[in-house]
Order: structure tokens, then C-alpha cells, then sequence
RNA sequence: GCCGCGGUGGCGGAAUUGGUAUACGCUCGACACUUAAAAUGUCGUGUCCGCAAGGACUUGUGGGUUCGAGUCCCACCCGCGGCACCA
């Protein structure tokens, strides 16, 4: 009798089983395909930890389960191989990164297969090499193809030390770096960026059609972040004088002049309207002559040209000598190229413009250029836009090139106004004043009209300097400055209000503005305190208010209100008490009052929803009580006892004179409208819609989203597949090119550049292939991209014409079970789940989601409670466990540590009972050889109580391995080898063992398979089957209880009648004793399983 | 603050769909084997009362529904994770 010796068996195994396709799948039957992924690692110097192990345990044990079950599996591995750690590395040492990577990943692979797990080896990839990342760089260019790639200024965080660009999360909360500990700087870089915005929708609507956790769904709407709500346009308030010109062979009576005029005029305005000078034969000298003769200009003039007239408006301004408020042109060019035919007016202009002077002499310049302009291209409209700087606007025109008798978008873009975002359209009555972030375009706008601009300047100034993380971060103090001279007015009440500038308001979301109803908003509450602007409440919440003056003979506290279930609301300035509380209560809420403050205290009057306004008033007897019902109506103050007292006050009279509301509206969201005009009374989810509709608004969602940054300033990453020519277009690299490689002749010290820009190799290859002068892009993309699609790979991953063939995605995607941390329930499942969707959209693939089922491993702690770490000293070794207990023992314990995504610690002596528990079943096998030895010729008998178990013991870890519940399948495991250690049992029980155990412990039960006489690998035989009949025993115990404690337990045959179960529970000596000797009320039977009897 | 998850012995954790709470393992104690230790085996191990039979209490807290609640409902407390000046 041999000694369980790990060493030796699982070394003999790992031989047998080494070769690279020994798990590769083999069948091709698409209804039992099952794709089982792990999380690819980033293969580290430090190598495997037992945390890795966890996961690739058990999605190896999920994989043998279901190959025993007949299934075709596909179960791969790979690495994701670019990264920060081998470049720091490489910084320090002068390694190459592809040395230590390389090294690295052969520690990895050797540490895995040490382990028995079933990867098929001859699908092995790693995003580090060039047959990989030639896909990457495929993938970049599909996506700027279809512009869902663009290149564009953005603000990073820059540590001037490193000199390197830094993540959001490596910047301390006081904007110093986590590393380097610098200050950093925010600096303008031009950066690449994936549309991953477009997809918002989808990435959030289609997280219903996953099996993944809650938290991970959660966390994903989260960070996508839909708001539904409604853009308002509110004007600016002040007086301009407009100057309109009409275009070639029109007038100042065509199109939409004569309404445009009305319009303006009709807000204040005052209209210039001049009929140009020989409108059939234009020339330059005539027209811009007559309009600089008749027209007058000031600081509040704002020019307006049509077509030709904006060609007029140009050359006015380079001849003005004084600065206007702005410029705006709608269907205008500079070029008089048009396709369609000559003009008779293209050699009476002089087709040079002073752009610096005319951008000089206009606080604000529009393009507007309608969609499909068949007299003015796109390309016309781009000339003029980029001569002045500024993007061109699309605009939704009425006709063709403007011509209709109304263009809404021309009087919007004329006059100066502010767009804001907002959830709360409902509040827009009780907008008291407006926000705009530092970094509005507006500001720069408005800069001739703003009066304090000196201070205004200063606080964008500061603010630009601040990192997000100090502007939102830390204290929340809010700051902000005044916008002197310039207010809006409200849509919705024609009042003015004033403008402030404040860092609260985000630029990039929304429209980076906001209308401030601090009435209804915290922080609007929070910044019209700190400067004094007028509150004003519109929704009052649907709760009825009862207020009440007391004689306070004791104090009630925030305590004793929650002692009864209720909430305190808020206190008011002059120190009401607002309580409410829900109206079961009612009773414990009259008796503390009762008790705290006098007799007879009412609840008649007290709804679901009432909220109490209390008054400690010595001597004062006084109760006031607003409505009995709660019908959303706001009712007047009634007296309740004092009938002298006036009782015409309104529920806001009373409210507003106490002005209370700060935490109170804001708290409550729904509720009736008040101080709204005519939508007073509306219940507010209404009036969200009809207050939109009566602005003008425009529903709208939002969504927090932004778009991904994909450069990176780094060396080890797949490069950037752009050129740029010697004007510095950027060019995609054509496919033929790819791979793109990765240059080898650079150094790794950080010298506040990307490390490919130094490469001689890649500026000549640039050169050498597109042309003199041309110029490679150096930055690398962020190893999030690597991840995106490795799982499509793996499908088809040595493909040398596509990423992988629609024939083998077809059959393998999706994953059906993907495995691994939650630290990525963010950012990598959204990357990919992006990529999924684009492909989807594009044709290449026909389903939504990558990951059907998604699980995650928990974190596993050192013994002492707290997280692995070098520092702590508390890193377990995973090779070291092995050495002394075998792979199999470190699986098995590994599993039976508890449910998978909990966070557990590590216990070396729960390690040796896994061990135990091993060495218990090869005990048993080794008995059995001996057994049937001093049998021979004897017959193998088992008991009844070793079948039931046998059977139960297959039907329960069938079902735990389905449902991934390891931890209690290796109990099973432990009990039924309890139970064959008391019992007489036969070979079967123990086949029976060893091949339920054979995912679990791949080595032992392969041994032990061999060393019972079985023919055949243990992990190609079909998984055991159960009988349900033999899982049930003969006898039962069912315990009997008296008024629902136990009293007794009896044990009866399994097919006992309900009656005659009833008389024996009945006649047990210890039950006679609870009854003493009264008749039972009730008795409840639940059949073969319980009985309980009422006296 | 908002969203999500959870709270059960000394520890990791079980408990079907409302039906014996504490399975399985660890720890600890006693015993057996041994010169001894390790290993292994047997028994015990929620708390309290009791020699025992038996009884009382117990799943974060307080209420509720039910013949019966760890499980369902209400309120609260605590812990973990995500987001966080996102209008």
C-alpha cells in the first residue's frame, strides 16, 4: 500500500499530457459548443500568484466538467503582454521589454501547466507580437475609416518630472502625482480618440440581455451614466444693432429677411437692413461701399450676411475701424468656385481677405452652412471657416441654401444666447440665475461687453490650471465670479437674471452651461447662499404639510423621530422642525408626543405622506394642520382648534416666509407646480414635457460617457498606425503595410516624448514608403485596446488574411462563461463591448454582446487579513504550496475556501485538511485493492446508505459544478468519502468518486482511475449519472414541533401516510409533555418532511 | 449624497421554493496508536442552566406577516464595491 506522493503522479501525468493541442476541441456539433475564457493576464516578473489561480481553477474545472459532458470546448489562454511594468522596468535596467516579456510569459505558461490546467496550448497568443498587434492596428484604421477614430486637442494631466502624461487616477486628490509626487500640470496635447460616445446607447440599453452580476451591470450604467432631460436656449439681454445683407439677385424683401427683421425687432433689437446696389451685377466697390455709406456700425452691431452678402460682410469689416459684437454668415464662401455654374459677380470681388484683420474686428464669428447647400459646398463653407478660425456650424435649413420665409437656425445663431442641459425642465420658472463653465465659448464671446473682464479673465485662467481632480475633488467649495454687464433673460418668465461663471459647471458635459434653479438643486442651493442670489421654489412635494405650534415642555430630537420610523425633513431658519413619517406609525407617533408635549394629540389628519413642521412656542397652544388628504393639490393653512386665526395663508406663503427649503425641495423631486404661470398645479412629471414645448426646448439625452483616449506617450504598446504628410494631414497606413512594426532602436528614459519619435529605423521606413518629408505618428495605443477583441482571436487565432474568420466567430461566440476581476467591471468589459458593437454594426459579426456570462473571481487575502503584498510580507507562493502538497491539493482548497467572488483569507491549515481530504480518497482506493484481494471469490457488497449517497453525492455535484458552486461541491465530496470510510461499498462507488473528482483533482483521479482497472483517460469518460429513486432512503426523520419549537424527532418509513405520520408525531412522549395534556388546535403536516402542532 | 452587494459559531462558510439554523472544513479539547513527535484514527466543540433527561436563548438592531422567518415586509445600524459638483 502505496503513500500518496503528489510529486510522482502529477509529474507523471503533466508528461502524458503535455502535448500543445492535448485540450484542443474536436467536434464540431455548434448545439454543444461552449467557449470558456479567462481573463488573459498581464504576465508579470513576479509570476503567478495564488490569486491567479482561483479563476483558471475554476474555468478549468467548468471546462473538464462539460468536455466529460460531451461538449466541444474551447478553453485558451494568452497574454496581455504590452504594457508599463517591462517599459519601467526597462527605464531602470536598459532591458529590452521584449526580453523580459518574453521571459516572463515562459514562467507564466510553466507555472499554469504545473497546475493541470486544460488550455489548448496551440492557440496561445500575446498582443505583443507582431502577427497580434498587426490586428490592432487593422482594428484602429476600421474604426478611422468609419470615423470612429479623430484626432483632436485634449487636456491631460502632465507630471513635469516623468514627463510623462498620467491617467486621471494617478493624480492625488491634491494634484500632485501618485508617483513622481510632482504637481501636474494640465497641458493641450493632440490625442487620438475612439467614438465610444456613439455607441452609449446601446452599451447601455443592451446590459439587459447579460447574465453578469448585478454590480457589474450597475457599475456599467453608472459609468455611462443617461440622463434624459431637455437642452433650453435662454437669450442674453442687451440691445444689438443688426446689419443684414441679402445675397446675389435678392432683396431685402426675400426669403427670410422680412422675418428675421420682425423677430429681432420684436425683441429689442434694432434692424440695418440696406438693399444692395445692383443686386443683378454686383460689384465690390458698390456694395460695400453703400453699405459702410448707410449703414452704422458700434460696439453692439452685429453683421449678418446671406450667400453674397457675407462675401460684402467680409470686406465691410476689413475696412472697419472700430470692433463689432460679431459676425455671422449663413450659406457665405470665399472662393468663387461654384460647381454648378459661373457667377457673374466672380470677377467684379477680389477674392483675397485679411482674415487676422476681420477676426479682430468681430467678438464672435458663426459659419453656418445648411445641410446639402447645392449653390455653396461643404468644401466652400470649410475655406471660409478655417479663414476665420472657427468650426463650421451645421444647420437644419428651411430650403435649399436658406431660401425659406423662415430659418429658425439663422435667428438662433444671430442672437447671442446661452444653451443649457438640464434634467429638470419642469424647474425652469424657478431658474434664477445661470451658470456657465470657465472654459464656455461665450466667455471669449462676450469679452467687450463683460465689464468686470479683467477678474473674469483671471478666474478662467485659474480654473484651466486646475486638474479635474482639484477642481471636483477635495472641498467642494463653491467658487465663481459675476458676469458684469451681461444677464439672460428666462424663456419661461421673460425675467433677467444674472450670468455667473463657475468651475461647478463641467465644459465637457451637456453644453457645459446651466440654468441654476437653487430652489430644486443642492449645488445651485449651496452657490445661491454663498452669493446671495434669490431662491425660488416651483415644485412643491406631493405630501401634505401639518404644522404645529407646541407647548414645548421637553424637547423632541432628531432621536426620538427616528425611534418612531419617522425622518426628519430639515430645520427650518427659524427652527421648525420638520418631521414626517409614514402613517402606520401614526400611533407610535401620537404616543411620543402625548408623552414629550401634552394630551390629545390628533392622527385623523395624517396620510401616507405628511410631513410636520413643529414650533416649540412656550405657553402657545396653537395647532395649525394643512389637509387631511393627499391629492396634490395645494391646500391653505387651516386651524384645527384657534378658528380666529387667519386661514387664508397658502402652503408657500408660509413656507416662503419661513424659507426652509434648501434640503427640504430639494430632497422631494416630485411634486405639484407653484410659481409657474399658467402650469401652476401640474403635477411636475407633466410639466417637464409642456414647460420644454412652451420654450421651444428640445428633449434630450445625455450621457456622461466620453470619449476613449487611446494615445499613449509610451514605448511598449502597439504603434499608431497614422503617417502624416509634410503639411501634417494625418494619413491612414495603408493594410499592406501592417504590421506596423514596433522599432527596437530607441532608448527608454523618459524625455517628455514618445520614445518611437527618437527611432531613426521608423522616421526612415516613413520616408522610405510615402515620400520625403512624411512623418511617422509615435505614440503607441493604450493596452486596453490589446483586450478589446483578443477573445474574436482565439476563435481563429493563427488567421493571416482576417482577425478571425466570420466562420469561426459564427460557431464560437459568444463566450458563455467569462471569467475574471472585477476590477475590470468597467473599463475593459465596456472597451470590448464597444468593439463588439462596432463590429456588429459594420457586418462583421452577427450578435451584440462578447460575453454572455460573466463571473469574477474575489480577492484572496494574505493570513493575516489583508491584501498580498511584498511589503506585508504575507505573499503565498503558489509554486511553494504545490511543492509541499501537490496541485491538486492548491485546487482543491482553493475551491472549498468559499463562493467564488467572495473576498476570503488564506488559511495554511485549511490547506492541509484540503489535503487530508485527498489522501483520504486515495486511502480508499488503496483499501479496495487489498479488499478485493482478501475477497477473492467472495462477493462485493454495498450498503443501501453508500448507494444513497453515491447517487445523492452525483446529483449534488453535478448540480454545484452547473452552477459554479465549488466550495459546497467539495463538501459533498468530503461527506461522501465520510461515508464510504463507514460503510461497506464496491467498486462502482469508488469509479463513481474518482470521476465526479476528475475536474476538480485531474491528477489523483487520474491515477486512481488507472490504479482501479479502468480502461481509458478518466477525463474522456461521460460524466456519471444518478437515478433519482436511489437517492431516496427507506426510513425518514421528521422532526415534530410543538408551536413551532422542536420538540421531538421521529423516524418513520419514507411512504408513511400524512394521517398515520400525524397520530405517531402525536403519541411521542416528550410532544405529550409540551401539549400538558391539551387538545391541539392544529396540526400541520408538510408530507415527509414536518410536522407541527398548535395548542 | 446616489447606485449595487452583504451582515449566520473562535475562523472560512452551509441552509432547496418560508419547514430540524450552524452542513463541510479549520481551530480547540479529550482519548487511542507511538519510547517520543509527526502522521492517522475515535469522540466532543453556538451561548446559558442542568449529573442527566431535558430546557431557555441565538442568524447586525427594532418592529411586522405566518402554525412556522436566516429566508418575506417596514424602519434603522454597520461593512464592502462603484460613481460622485454629471445639472
Amino acid at each position: 500500500m502505496e503513500d500518496y506522493n503528489p510529486k510522482n503522479i502529477e509529474e507523471k501525468w503533466r508528461a502524458k499530457w503535455s502535448d500543445d493541442d492535448h485540450y484542443a476541441p474536436n467536434g464540431d456539433d455548434k448545439n454543444k459548443k461552449l467557449y470558456v475564457l479567462d481573463m488573459f493576464p498581464y504576465p508579470s516578473g513576479s509570476g503567478l500568484h495564488v490569486g491567479h489561480l482561483e479563476p483558471y481553477t475554476a474555468t478549468d474545472i467548468y471546462s473538464r466538467y462539460f468536455r466529460m459532458r460531451g461538449y466541444n470546448v474551447l478553453h485558451p489562454m494568452g497574454w496581455d503582454a504590452f504594457g508599463l511594468p517591462a517599459e519601467n522596468y526597462a527605464i531602470k535596467t536598459g532591458t529590452p521589454p521584449q526580453e523580459t516579456t518574453a521571459k516572463a510569459i515562459d514562467t507564466f505558461r510553466g507555472q499554469i501547466q504545473r497546475m493541470g490546467l486544460s488550455y489548448d496550448w496551440s492557440r496561445e497568443i500575446g498582443t505583443h507580437n507582431p502577427d497580434y498587434y498587426k490586428w490592432t492596428q487593422w482594428f484602429f484604421l476600421l474604426l478611422y475609416n468609419n470615423g470612429l477614430a479623430y484626432k483632436k486637442k485634449a487636456k491631460v494631466n502632465w507630471d513635469p518630472v516623468d514627463q510623462t502624461v498620467l491617467a486621471n487616477e494617478q493624480v492625488l486628490p491634491d494634484g500632485t502625482a501618485e508617483r513622481s509626487g510632482a504637481k501636474v500640470v494640465q497641458k493641450d496635447l493632440e490625442q487620438w480618440f475612439f467614438k465610444i460616445t456613439d455607441f452609449a446607447e446601446e452599451l447601455i440599453d443592451d446590459l439587459d440581455s447579460v447574465d453578469w452580476p448585478d454590480y457589474t451591470v450597475a457599475n456599467q450604467r453608472n459609468w455611462i451614466g443617461r440622463s434624459e432631460g431637455a437642452e433650453i436656449e435662454f437669450g442674453i439681454k442687451k440691445k444689438f444693432n443688426f446689419v443684414l445683407l441679402h445675397g446675389f439677385t435678392g432683396s431685402p424683401k426675400d426669403n427670410f429677411f422680412p422675418w428675421l427683421k420682425e423677430q429681432l425687432e420684436a425683441q429689442g433689437h434694432t434692424v440695418q437692413m440696406p438693399t444692395l446696389p445692383d443686386t443683378n451685377e454686383p460689384t465690390e466697390e458698390g456694395q460695400v461701399g453703400h453699405v459702410l455709406k448707410t449703414c452704422t456700425f458700434d460696439e453692439n452691431t452685429i453683421l449678418f450676411g446671406h450667400s453674397l452678402g457675407s462675401v460684402v460682410a467680409l470686406k465691410v469689416l476689413e475696412k472697419l475701424d472700430i470692433r463689432i459684437a460679431g459676425l455671422v454668415t449663413a450659406g457665405g464662401f470665399v472662393d468663387p468656385n461654384f460647381a454648378d455654374e459661373d457667377r457673374i459677380f466672380a470677377d467684379k470681388f477680389k477674392w483675397i481677405f485679411n482674415f487676422e484683420k476681420i477676426r479682430n474686428a468681430a467678438g464672435f464669428i458663426t459659419v453656418l452652412q445648411g445641410d446639402e447647400d447645392s449653390a455653396v459646398s461643404d468644401e466652400q463653407a470649410a475655406r471660409l471657416a478655417q479663414g476665420l478660425n472657427v468650426p463650421v456650424v451645421r444647420a437644419h435649413v428651411g430650403e435649399d441654401h436658406f431660401c425659406a420665409k423662415e430659418e429658425p437656425s439663422i435667428l438662433r445663431a444671430v442672437v447671442p444666447s446661452i444653451r443649457v442641459f438640464t434634467t429638470r425642465p419642469d424647474t425652469l420658472f424657478g431658474a434664477t440665475y445661470i451658470v456657465l463653465a470657465p472654459e464656455h465659448e461665450l466667455v471669449e464671446e462676450l469679452k467687450d461687453t463683460i465689464k468686470n473682464w479683467n477678474e473674469v479673465a483671471a478666474y478662467v485662467e485659474a480654473a484651466c490650471n486646475k486638474t479635474d481632480v482639484e477642481r471636483t475633488g477635495e472641498d467642494k467649495d463653491k467658487t465663481g465670479v459675476k458676469l458684469e454687464g451681461v444677464t439672460a433673460i428666462n424663456p419661461a418668465n421673460k425675467e433677467e437674471i444674472p450670468i455667473y461663471l463657475a468651475d461647478y459647471v463641467l465644459a465637457h458635459y451637456g453644453t457645459g452651461a446651466i440654468m441654476a434653479v437653487p430652489a430644486h438643486d443642492e449645488r445651485d442651493y449651496e452657490f445661491a447662499k454663498k452669493y446671495d442670489l434669490p431662491i425660488m421654489p416651483v415644485v412643491v412635494p406631493t405630501v401634505d404639510f401639518a404644522v404645529s405650534y407646541i407647548m414645548g415642555q421637553k424637547d423632541i430630537s432628531k432621536k426620538d423621530i427616528e425611534g418612531i420610523g419617522g425622518t426628519v425633513e430639515g430645520v427650518t431658519e427659524e427652527g421648525y422642525l420638520m418631521v414626517s413619517f409614514p402613517k402606520k406609525n401614526a400611533d407610535a407617533f401620537e404616543k411620543m408626543i402625548v408623552e414629550k408635549m401634552e394630551p390629545g394629540f390628533w392622527n385623523e389628519y395624517i396620510s401616507d405622506e405628511t410631513v410636520f413642521i413643529f414650533k416649540h412656542r412656550d405657553g402657545a397652544i396653537e395647532r395649525l394642520i394643512l389637509s387631511g388628504e393627499n391629492d396634490g393639490k395645494i391646500r391653505k393653512l387651516g386651524h384645527q382648534f384657534n378658528d380666529d386665526e387667519d386661514t387664508d395663508e397658502s402652503v408657500w406663503a408660509w413656507l416662503g416666509e419661513n424659507a426652509f427649503y434648501g434640503q427640504f425641495f430639494v430632497s422631494h423631486k416630485e411634486g405639484v407646480m407653484l410659481n409657474s404661470g399658467q402650469f401652476d398645479g401640474m403635477a411636475n412629471g407633466e410639466a417637464k414635457k409642456a414647460i420644454t414645448e412652451f420654450v421651444g426646448g428640445e428633449t434630450k439625452t445625455t450621457y456622461r460617457l466620453r470619449d476613449w483616449l487611446v494615445s499613449r506617450q509610451r514605448y511598449w504598446g502597439a504603434p499608431i498606425p497614422i503617417v502624416y504628410d509634410p503639411e501634417g494631414i494625418p494619413h491612414p497606413i495603408p493594410e499592406e503595410h501592417l504590421p506596423w512594426t514596433l522599432p527596437t532602436d530607441v532608448e527608454f528614459t523618459p524625455h517628455g516624448t514618445s520614445p518611437l519619435g527618437q527611432s531613426k529605423e521608423l522616421a526612415e521606413r516613413t520616408e522610405n514608403i510615402f515620400g520625403k518629408g512624411w512623418k511617422p505618428e509615435v505614440d503607441t495605443m493604450d493596452t486596453f485596446v490589446d483586450s478589446s477583441w483578443y477573445f474574436f482571436r482565439f476563435t481563429d487565432p493563427n488567421n493571416e488574411k482576417e482577425f478571425a474568420s466570420k466562420k469561426a466567430m459564427k460557431y464560437w461566440m459568444p463566450v458563455d462563461l467569462y471569467m475574471g476581476g472585477a476590477e475590470h467591471t468597467v473599463l475593459h468589459l465596456l472597451y470590448a463591448r464597444f468593439f463588439t458593437k462596432v463590429l456588429n454594426k459594420l457586418g462583421y459579426i452577427d450578435f451584440n454582446e462578447p460575453f454572455a456570462a460573466l463571473r469574477h473571481q474575489g480577492t484572496i487575502l494574505g493570513e493575516d487579513n489583508f491584501k498580498m503584498s511584498k511589503s506585508k510580507g504575507n505573499v503565498i507562493n503558489p509554486d511553494d504550496v504545490v511543492d509541499a502538497y501537490g496541485a491538486d491539493t492548491l485546487r482543491v482548497y482553493e475551491m472549498f475556501m468559499g463562493p467564488l467572488e467572495g473576498t476570503k483569507p488564506w488559511n495554511t491549515n485549511s490547506v492541509a485538511g484540503s489535503h487530508r481530504f485527498l489522501k483520504r480518497v486515495w486511502g480508499l482506493v488503496q483499501k479496495q485493492e487489498a479488499r478485493i484481494k482478501s475477497q477473492e471469490g467472495g462477493k462485493d457488497t454495498a450498503s443501501n446508505a453508500v448507494v444513497v449517497a453515491q447517487h445523492r453525492t452525483v446529483k449534488k455535484i453535478t448540480e454545484d459544478t452547473d452552477k459554479l458552486r465549488y466550495n459546497t461541491a467539495v463538501a459533498s465530496f468530503m461527506e461522501y468519502v465520510n461515508v464510504l470510510y463507514e460503510e461497506p461499498h464496491t467498486k462502482e462507488q469508488l469509479d463513481a468518486l474518482v470521476l465526479l473528482l476528475a475536474p476538480y483533482a485531474p491528477f489523483i483521479a487520474a491515477e486512481l482511475w488507472e490504479q482501479l482497472g479502468n480502461e481509458g483517460a478518466v477525463h474522456e469518460q461521460p460524466w456519471p449519472q444518478y437515478d433519482e429513486a436511489k437517492t431516496q432512503t427507506d426510513t425518514i426523520t421528521v422532526p415534530v414541533q410543538v408551536n413551532g419549537k422542536l420538540r421531538a424527532q421521529i423516524e418513520v418509513s419514507a411512504d408513511i401516510a400524512d394521517e398515520e405520520l400525524q397520530q405517531q408525531a402525536l403519541a411521542h412522549e416528550n410532544v405529550q409533555r409540551h401539549l400538558e395534556g391539551k387538545e391541539p388546535k392544529k396540526v400541520i403536516v408538510i408530507h415527509q418532511k414536518l410536522v407541527n402542532i398548535v395548542v
